[in-house]
DNA sequence: ATATTATATGAATATATGTTCATATATGGA
DNA sequence: TCCATATATGAACATATATTCATATAATAT
């Protein structure tokens, strides 16, 4: 195996990128904690992150996009949640390398 | 605890969303792949992923300012290596979501 | 000393991205 | 039907970001 092949091919690597570009975003980052811990709707996602209802909106199509959250509609109330594990592992494991930084 | 409580204090979130925003380019992410494989100097890593010089260079500084990568000289070369595990870590996880989505 | 190789960096430019504002759509209640 | 609430979306604007180009610095060899 040579060092070139230890980088995934372009789309691979481009899709992690995009991943991760979509968890670059502090009020991102915050919809994808919360949403760690449980499922929850577009309003209530709105007033724990204190952004507008405009703005969580457009973060939460660029994460639907991405197949990094789900959601499920229940009357006029549509309920987001993580679409998967990997997700929540990333931002434990990332939380933990900065609390161990700022030691 | 409120559901409040479950995003990390400002200053964590943001660092987080610094740790992603560094991952979230496809030359650094390929820059960081290759580090967590082994320690390369700058024209190595110019040569595997096929960026210029200065580009590289512009990057591994980004890395560095976020303490992401670290860099030891000898004599022209410059050495660099992931100064962190998590870093590897997450690069992993983040890959294996991508292929399992890609099923 | 001069040239060559390795790396870093500032300025300029082009592109991407996030927020706001206005408005659209959909659901349920009066 | 009319209204209020919940959510989504397009356009415009401001800001952030990546790359290129030119050049600077540093080390080594001749």
């Amino acid at each position: 195996m040579s060092k070139q092949d230890k980088i995934p091919n372009e789309n691979t690597n481009n899709e992690m990128a995009e991943i991760f570009s979509a968890m670059s975003d502090p009020g991102r980052l915050k919809i994808l904690t919360l949403l760690s811990a449980q499922e929850l709707c577009v309003h209530e996602i709105v007033e724990l992150v204190e952004m507008t209802q405009s703005s969580v909106s457009h973060q939460l199509r660029i994460l639907r996009n991405l197949r990094i959250v789900k959601h499920r509609k229940e009357g006029k109330h549509v309920y987001y949640s993580l679409d998967d594990e990997h997700i929540k592992l990333i931002v434990t494991v990332c939380k933990e390398h900065i609390e161990e930084k700022s030691l």
